[in-house]
DNA sequence: TGTACATCAGTGAACGCGCGTTCACTGATGTAC
DNA sequence: TGTACATCAGTGAACGCGCGTTCACTGATGTAC
């Protein structure tokens, strides 16, 4: 209690070295558990020892930070989150038309898919293989991401007849693409650039055409705007 | 070696009473390991005595059909990939043209995730996070899948001037699509219909724009396709 | 057909091992006065 | 400033438990003659 106010008093720097100190320890189990996973675990099937063995601390040091792995897992997702949201800042100042401004952004994508794969991997298998809480909290930074992708499209004002909802739709349909192409790239080995590149060229290509198909998009009604498609032209 | 001369001169009766149980037995594994993903499991994460328990035989009985958890798995994935194909034998008796076609594939979807849901929990959460021998097999089913969808597109005549490596994109873009939402509309809990008309007439939505893209694309040159998407109409 | 033998799916005991978790502890850092 | 005490991140021993795997076995089924 007298702790408490004295606290209060004389606020706790955050450089004190204590603090620093479990802070570290803190990532160092983060970090420990990415590490694991790019060696080819699965996240769900770590275990403490096993994280805490590679973290360089005693198993027991793990409570002081975490209830289970699984609230470790939660505190990577918002790692990852921040991760992701920095992408798009990144990608946003890809501002040139039509399908230079796609490509440039995959690009940019694809370099920081690199530049994190550990994080990219460890979301990625999660998302869908994870415990129930991980999956849910996944699925809402993504849903996040995606509601934040499609403020920037209406910024660009590249669809204006577009209702928000189908603005969601759309990058909703782009990031999932995005989430499953960042599986399959981080699988390519560094050695196939010839491959990567194909794959590259698809996952534009694929872009390319949800936008086209953006672009002809009528609000309403929308029950007889594919009707002609066997005789196109 | 006798036996093997006379088993080719008698050839086996596969209605043998010892082959017909082990094969039992082996069914009996496969199911329980579906079971205790269906509750909740990780693949991944399944122990043999785990899988056993719940198939009813002794830890050791495992060994007379599997050599590890990985190899019960790409027996399930196997599976699988007759699933998948029988689906789209399903679907394909829908040739109605139009967004008609897409609801009533979806709806065929489905009706078919939710008969097989265990089979698709499974694929669709270690389709990622899964083994990478695992995660390769389930990429080949989901290629092999993805080709032999193509090769319907181009017998109904919908996109006459497309090539059959755009036909292939586009193909594995409703592909990735469907895996996606199937784990999506796995999660959805029973009492919530109105959330699962939502999604399915979202999912709808998005594989229409994605056809109406295709409706639209013209094969060479592709650069300056987009060049004109800020200024529609 | 009957008999003697071979096969082999499933059993059950046993093993060594690493797991998660508890507990009392240590000693560096922080606080009060 | 110096001293006495409080805090608490990380330690290390210990525990009971379920794991994967080995091994010799049993007894129903299949085969040879």
């Amino acid at each position: 209690m007298r702790t408490r106010l004295s606290a209060a008093t004389k606020p706790v720097d955050e450089t004190q070295a204590r603090v620093r100190r479990k802070e570290q320890t803190r990532q160092n189990l983060m970090q420990a558990a990415l590490t694991l996973v790019g060696n080819g675990s699965s996240f769900t099937a770590l275990g403490i020892r096993e994280i805490t063995r590679e973290a360089g601390v005693v198993p027991t040091a793990f409570y002081r930070h975490f209830k289970t792995t699984d609230e470790l897992g939660l505190a990577l997702v918002e790692d990852g989150g921040i991760t992701l949201r920095r992408l798009l800042r990144e990608a946003r100042q890809a501002s040139l038309p039509g399908e230079d401004m796609i490509r440039h952004s995959v690009s940019v994508f694809v370099t920081y898919l690199k530049q994190h794969h550990l994080e990219w991997r460890f979301i990625s298998s999660e998302r869908s293989g994870g415990s129930q809480s991980l999956r849910n909290a996944i699925r809402n930074e993504i849903a996040h991401f995606t509601n934040e992708m499609a403020s920037d499209l209406r910024l660009l004002n590249i669809f204006p007849g577009l209702s928000t909802h189908t603005l969601t739709l759309i990058c909703s349909l782009v990031v999932t693409l995005m989430m499953n192409s960042a599986t399959d790239f981080l699988d390519v080995r560094p050695d196939q650039p010839q491959i990567e590149k194909e794959m590259l060229d698809n996952f534009v290509k694929q872009i390319v055409m949800v936008f086209l198909g953006a672009a002809h998009w009528e609000e309403e009604p929308t029950q007889s705007l594919l009707s002609g498609l066997s005789k196109p032209k």
